[in-house]
DNA sequence: TATTAGCACTCGGTAAGAGTGAGTGCTAAT
DNA sequence: ATTAGCACTCACTCTTACCGAGTGCTAATA
């Protein structure tokens, strides 16, 4: 299955056929490969070796009379086991960087930058999920009045991330005794995460509706709408005309920046990241989508120490340069972490 | 120029050219137009009438055994001259009710909301321009601390818009001393546009620094930061992939995404509808961008009252269909200010 | 005089057929 | 075990022919 018993010959040739793939896009022969330095073989010796890969389900011929195409199960041990990511570049590091580095803008344009600089680094569509709210910890809680049915709800995170939102209230509270339920939430529930908090409110709020104590409930009521954050569907996308670059057929293009314009497939996907560590690569039917196909996902979460917050990575073809490519990922995640640290 | 003084017959005959073009995105022959009921002449005296429009600019052929094609100006008389705007038939008047008119969400996921309506009802590529922030008239303001070195603004407009950031500041302001500030801009400059509050600032920090009154001169700086918003090109587009059905040559798709993507050309095209009233086209050669030949803009503005904050509209190909398309942009503007002032 | 029928002409699009070349699998020789 | 040789496959390209929708122009018609 793993394919890890494969003679070192016939790995070789495999890799020979991803690379030479990766590079023209064009399915290889037996003939282009006889004439690479590091294969001293005939086309007639490496076409048994690639009968015998076929045979295995690692290449495939587009038709019978044409060179052969690597399978997912190829890409997958590639990446595995022949890939050596590259060194990053200098400049490209550096680009990273200056992009990312020195700036004190706000999460927002900061996730939307990071997404523009994969697109652009890669040549190939950047994806970054924004932070997931309800794991990070409180650090504080704000509420502005803003009119008698309105208020603006601020909300800080341990990693300094701002979340804001406007609730819609029956009462009209004062800013008097909203400060005083700030500052009542901001002791009680300050370190905790955000999930944790929502629980605690929903616990409370059953025990004040028995006890009839009007100004109690109001609190928790309130404080229950302050806490119940939006699904949104927080992922940024960027850099999707390079699709048309890499699928030449105009059906394929169109299903797939349909995918990318429903985010939600995606972000489940990205999910999975967050909780993994380091660089994931998920390659063709390994993605659980049917318009994906042909893709492959190279992904990476960010965070803050420990406390992982959302994934970034790119979406191409399947014949994308994975040594190219790893490194900008694996780095600009550390990278956007950091920034993040620093605020 | 105008085309004005055409002779009612060949308007007729422009028109279902336009219309049956639009209809089927084939050149249009005279025979095609000799079968349509309304006009009663056979294909011999349309072909005449074909070259005169032809003369005129009005009509061309892709190549010399073809039909005929709308040329810009036709499309252009057609809008102004010969369109019927149609109804707008109840169930989309009622999936924008439900849509934009309920729900009491955030001011950002109204508008993505927005954007993907128009994509969804109109099936071309939807856009909106967030309000402008600097024309907007000051509500109230507030600074809430987050640690030593930041701050975080909210920043209230009128027409209950909230904007917020995070300042970095060098000296360690207590929270006592930020409420003053506030109080004090809040009763300063309430009322006033943005635009005129920071002039307003930048005269007082000249004052305050030849005054050499250090904190006075704190308070300018910080209130000029938190009044220094950012120039953000805050576009939200969907629909992208409508493109790939509208126009089936790759690298005309490619184009159109990448100026999507780039959006700063098409906010500059919209800031001028934010000032015109009303439902504005704009066809081929007339939006002033490479990218955007054989596409046409359809757009409005929206906003309270008196005070337009930002601009709604499509992106299709200039054979869209107008009559349809017309009142779904101008209703959805309606229904998206109402939203606003309702809040 | 305006309209129409008739006709020669244009030219993109499709289909069929031939030739090319890169590639294969298999067999026999090395 | 490797390789040379060979017959075979098949997408691609090029040519040729043809079709048909459409045109402009001229002469006949109402």
């Amino acid at each position: 299955m793993t394919g890890e018993d494969l003679d070192k010959r016939v790995k070789a040739i495999l890799s020979a056929v991803v690379h030479n793939y990766i590079a023209t896009a064009e399915p290889v022969g037996s003939r282009t490969l006889s004439k690479i330095d590091e294969i001293k073989l005939s086309p007639a010796t490496i076409r048994n070796v690639m009968a015998y890969l076929s045979d295995l389900g690692y290449l495939e011929q587009p038709h019978k009379s044409a060179g052969r195409v690597p399978t997912d199960k190829a890409y997958r041990f590639y990446v595995d086991s022949l890939v050596v990511a590259n060194a990053l570049p200098g400049d490209i590091k550096r680009m990273i960087d200056n992009e990312l580095g020195e700036s004190s803008q706000g999460l927002e344009s900061l996730l939307i930058q990071t997404t523009r600089l994969l697109a652009a680094l890669t040549q190939f569509t950047g994806i970054v999920a924004a932070p997931r709210v309800e794991h990070s910890q409180l650090k504080m809680i704000e509420f502005i009045k803003m009119n008698a049915r309105q208020i603006f709800v601020v909300l800080i995170t341990r990693s300094n991330i701002v979340h804001n939102k406007v609730i819609d209230v029956s009462e009209d509270f004062s800013q008097e005794f909203l400060n005083s339920v700030t500052s009542h939430l901001n002791s009680q529930f300050s370190g905790q995460s955000l999930l944790e908090i929502r629980e605690n409110l929903m616990e409370n709020l059953a025990v004040e509706k028995a006890r009839y104590d009007q100004l109690l409930a109001q609190v928790a009521r309130l404080s229950k709408k302050a806490f119940e954050l939006p699904e949104e569907d927080s992922l940024y996308v960027e850099g999707q005309s390079n699709i048309v670059k890499d699928f030449h057929d105009l059906d394929k293009v169109q299903r797939l920046l349909k995918a990318l314009e429903e985010k939600i497939g995606i972000i489940n996907i990205l999910d999975q990241t967050v909780l993994a560590s380091g660089v994931q690569i998920y390659i063709g039917m390994e993605i659980e989508s049917e318009e994906l196909q042909d893709c492959a996902l190279i992904t990476a979460q960010y965070g803050y120490e420990n406390n992982f917050l959302g994934a970034i990575g790119v979406i191409g073809p399947t014949r994308m340069n994975y040594p190219r490519v790893i490194p900008i990922i694996d780095y600009t995640a550390k990278i956007l972490s950091q920034a993040l640290i620093n605020n």
